[in-house]
DNA sequence: TACACAGACTAGAGCGCGCTAGTAGAGCGC
DNA sequence: GCGCTCTACTAGCGCGCTCTAGTCTGTGTA
C-alpha cells in the first residue's frame, strides 16, 4: 500500500479512501492510483483491514459436509451477504471433524456472525456461541438460547404430507425418523398428531434414523426382513428428509418393490435432486433461498442492533406431489 | 491479551508464548494463564495473529457447491492440514458465484496457498493465481502454468472402463462428456483411444455433456427419442462422472429401460453415493483422501520452497464393477 | 569467587491497514 | 483584504498480536 501510494505521489489514506470507495478523492486521482495498484498487483490485506476496523463484516458459515440441502442454502447465502456488504467464510463439518472445531475456526477468523446450517451440537454449546457472535441457526431451534432460528413449520410440512398419504388410502404409515438432527423432533410429533388425528394411534410407527441415505437403506432393509418373515410392509413411509427417502427408496427398489405401487414414499427438504430420482420424490419443500436470505439477515440485523431478542422466522412448506406418492395398496391388515 | 496479562500478572509476551505452545514459560504460569483467559473468555485472534507473524498458515480451498465428490475432497483435506499445522478456509463457487470470486475471497482472507477442486476457470488466471499464490489444482491440467496438479490417471480410468465393457460384448458404446470439467479431455482421448483399438473407430460417439445429474438426464432423453425414431440404443454409456451416471440412469429407468440387461451404465469417481444407487454403479474409483492428501503437501511443501518446479501426482484410478454393468444384449446394429 | 549459561520472563517495534483530526488551497461574498 | 466553506488530501495513532533482543534470577563449573 505505501509502494502504491508512494508510486502515484499520495498518501497511504488516500489510497485507502480510494480502495473502500470512500468520497474524499478525485476522479484523477482515483484513477491513477488504481492504476498503479494494478501494475504492481496489489491487493488489499484483509486481516490488517480487520484488524484495524473493529468490524470485519464477515459471516462466518458452518455446514455438514455431503448434506445437499445445505448446499442449496449455501447458493442462496453468498448473494445476500454480498447484497448487504458482507463476506461469507465456510467451515465444514465432517466425519471426523466436529461442529465445534468447524465454529471455533470461524470464530478465530473473526467472524462477525455465525450461521449454522443444521446444528446437531448441544444446545449449550449453541447458547456460548451466541453469547460469542450474532449466531442465527437454521432448522434447529435453540430453546432459550441467544440464538435466531431459521426453519419450516416443520408440522404445517408433515401435515400436507400426511393428509395427502391419508387422502390417498393409507394407514399403515410410517415415520423414519432424523434423530436428534435439526427438525426431526417436531416432524415426529406432527407425524404422532396426524396420526391420532385420523384414528391411526394403534398403526403408529417410528423408526430412528438419520438424515442420510445408509439410514433410508437401512429402514428399506429392515422392512424387507419383516416382509420375509410374514409382516406386511409398510404402505407409506414418511422419511426424515430426502436423502432419508432417497436410500429407502433405493433399497426398495433393488429388492423388487415397486414405488408408488406397493409403498409411497414421501421426503422432507425438496433438495436440489429430488426432482431428479427415478419417478421424481414426492416431498416438502423447504424454500432453501428463502431460508438463506432470512438467516443473512437476522444475522446482520442483530450485528447491528445486538440488543435484539432471539428472534425466529418460520417459513410455511409446500407439499410437491411427485411420483413416489400413489394410491394405498388393497390392505390386508 | 493484555487483560489475561494483567490478571495473571504477566507480560503480554508472555501470553502469547503460551498460546502458541512455545517453550518459554513455566509449567505453573502456564496453568494459570489459561485458567485466566478461559475465565475471560480470551480467544486468540487470528486476523492480528496473521497480520503480526508474516505467515498464516490458512490454506483456501475453492470448490463448487453440489459436487459431491468435492465433498469427498473436503473430508480429506481437513486432517492433512491440522497434521501439518494448517488452518483451512474453504469458499464455494455456486451458479453465480465464479470461481474467480471464490478464489478472490481466499487470497483476500490472506489465504497462502490455493487448493483448487476441479477448477474451470481458463488457463491464464489459474497460472496467474499460481503466481499469487501457491495454487494446487485438483483433477485439471494446466499446462505450463505454475500450479501444482493432482490427478487420477483418467486414462488409465477409461481404459479399465472400456476393456471391462468390452469384454462384455458391447461395441455401440457412448461417452457422455464433460465439456470444460478438470479431467474431461482426457477421458474423451482415452475413450476414443480404446475404440479405436477395438476397431470401433465407426462406432465412436461423444456426445458433449457436463458432470450434472442434469446432463445425464438429458442425454438419456436424447437416447430414448432416438429409439422412439427407430434407432438402437447405445448398449453401454461411459458416463463423464458418477453425477451425470446417475442422471442417466434415472432417466432410462423412468422411461421402463432396464440397466443392465439393456443398457449398460459406467460412471467416473466412485463419489460416496455410487454404491447407494438402486443396483450400485459401476464406475472408476478416485481415491478422494489420497488425493486431498496430495493437493495438502504439495500445497505445504510448495509455501516451504516455492522455487519448486510445478508438480504432477497421478494417482491410479481402479475400475468397481457394481451392477450396472452387464452382458451386452443381442445386437441388431 | 568469578563466570558462563540456561530458564523465565519483558519491553517495544512493527505487521498493513482504517480512521480521526487535521492542513492546504480554491472559490465565494462582502 | 477578510472570514467562510468546500474539496482534496495527509499525519499519525492504534487494532491485537508476534517476535527480536534483551533483563534478571538461579545453578553449575573452573
Amino acid at each position: 500500500m505505501a509502494d502504491v501510494a508512494a508510486k502515484a505521489g499520495v498518501s497511504r489514506a488516500l489510497v485507502s479512501i480510494i480502495f473502500r470507495g470512500q468520497p474524499g478523492a478525485s476522479e484523477e486521482t482515483r484513477q491513477r492510483v488504481l492504476r498503479v495498484a494494478d501494475e504492481i498487483g496489489y491487493h488489499p490485506d484483509s486481516a490488517a483491514r480487520l484488524l484495524a476496523r473493529g468490524r470485519s463484516r464477515t459471516l462466518g458459515v458452518m455446514f455438514t459436509v455431503h448434506q445437499t440441502f445445505h448446499a442449496d442454502l449455501i447458493s442462496g447465502i453468498y448473494p445476500e451477504a454480498e447484497r448487504l456488504g458482507y463476506d461469507v467464510l465456510l467451515s465444514a463439518a465432517t466425519y471426523d471433524r466436529s461442529e465445534a472445531k468447524a465454529a471455533e475456526a470461524l470464530l478465530s477468523h473473526r467472524c462477525e456472525a455465525l450461521i449454522l446450517l443444521g446444528p446437531e451440537a448441544e444446545a449449550g454449546y449453541l447458547d456460548e456461541l451466541g453469547r460469542r457472535a450474532a449466531t442465527v441457526s437454521v432448522g434447529r431451534r435453540v430453546p432459550r438460547a441467544r440464538v435466531d432460528f431459521v426453519h419450516s413449520a416443520e408440522g404445517k410440512g408433515v401435515h400436507q404430507a400426511m393428509e395427502h398419504l391419508v387422502e390417498l388410502g393409507h394407514r399403515r404409515i410410517v415415520h423414519i425418523d432424523g434423530g436428534r438432527s435439526p427438525g426431526s423432533a417436531e416432524r415426529r410429533r406432527a407425524y404422532r398428531a396426524a396420526m391420532r388425528r385420523h384414528g391411526l394411534e394403534a398403526e403408529v410407527r417410528v423408526i430412528p434414523g438419520q438424515h442420510t441415505e445408509e439410514s433410508g437403506i437401512e429402514s428399506g432393509r429392515l422392512f424387507l426382513a419383516e416382509r420375509d418373515q410374514g409382516q406386511a410392509l409398510p404402505t407409506a413411509v414418511l422419511a426424515g428428509n430426502d436423502r432419508c427417502a432417497w436410500g429407502l427408496l433405493m433399497a426398495l427398489t433393488r429388492a423388487g418393490v415397486d414405488v408408488p405401487r406397493d409403498v409411497s414414499v414421501v421426503g422432507y427438504d425438496d433438495s436440489h435432486l429430488s426432482h431428479l430420482m427415478p419417478i421424481g420424490l414426492t416431498t416438502v419443500r423447504q424454500d432453501a433461498t428463502l431460508m438463506a436470505e432470512h438467516a443473512v439477515r437476522f444475522a446482520v440485523e442483530r450485528l447491528e442492533n445486538p440488543e435484539l431478542e432471539a428472534r425466529e422466522a418460520v417459513l410455511d412448506p409446500k407439499l410437491v406431489v411427485r411420483g413416489t406418492s400413489g394410491k394405498a395398496p388393497e390392505t390386508t391388515a
